[in-house]
DNA sequence: GATAGATATCGAGACTTGTCAATATCTATT
DNA sequence: AATAGATATTGACAAGTCTCGATATCTATC
């Protein structure tokens, strides 16, 4: 796998761990969270915490905010608005013109000579 | 890694390639597209979208339907309808009432003794 | 049935990822 | 400055992923 670069790929890469969607669902949850109360969420020690808000914080999901000893963390809006415009995108179903369609049908015994497949 | 099991994870990892991203953006497009016709997608080999498509399936993003020599393949919508809810549960700035917040601010330092940090 | 084309599976290699223990860095308190 | 606690970084290992070439399977045609 070549290490990702594309930003949507980097932000949908970040949600696909058990541990960074739990982080995440429970930010969208709470606000903020402190960085110390992750520790708890899915039994994985301190470091691995750490190491998963580094990838989210790179991704663009969250920011953090240091407050004293604690670090705060909250989901950055504009990683939703992005989230939620792939989820848009994408949708099933959306079937072409029925003329376009025709050219598509199945075995296409008729063709010309020339026929090269789908395409 | 562990393997995911979780299906919304399953869901999310799927999307989480630029060859697979690609792919379920055509599906988006074009409604059905032949398996012949991802090949040129991003010049990769015929086994390597075959793997990806074989990925997306396990994962229910799509379903094919053999027509004849050839398998032409569509989103499925209930993948969509999943993947559009995490995309709504996902928010950012979801402040809790003031209340709830000022027991959460900064150096706690006149809390009482037995204290243990946020949470 | 033999052939040709489309798709799937297998096995292997290079690379990435998740996790941890150990350690470093930073902040507030004494 | 010394201490204690929170967070980040480093180095290492097991396991997963992406890609490919080779090969198998399936379908339609001759």
């Amino acid at each position: 796998m070549k290490r990702a670069t594309d930003p949507d790929i980097l932000l949908l890469q970040a949600t696909a761990d058990p541990t960074r969607l739990s982080i995440l669902r429970q930010l969208s949850t709470d606000g903020e969270v402190c960085a110390c109360d992750f520790s708890d969420c899915c039994g994985i020690g301190q470091p691995t915490v750490s190491h998963h808000l580094k990838v989210l914080r790179e991704a663009g999901w969250v920011t953090s905010e240091r407050r004293g000893t604690w670090i705060w963390y909250s989901i950055r809006p504009e990683a939703v608005a992005r989230f939620r415009e792939l989820a848009g995108q994408l949708t099933a179903g959306q079937a072409r013109p029925a003329a376009a369609l025709l050219g598509r049908a199945a075995p296409l015994t008729l063709l010309p000579a020339d026929q090269t497949g789908p395409s």
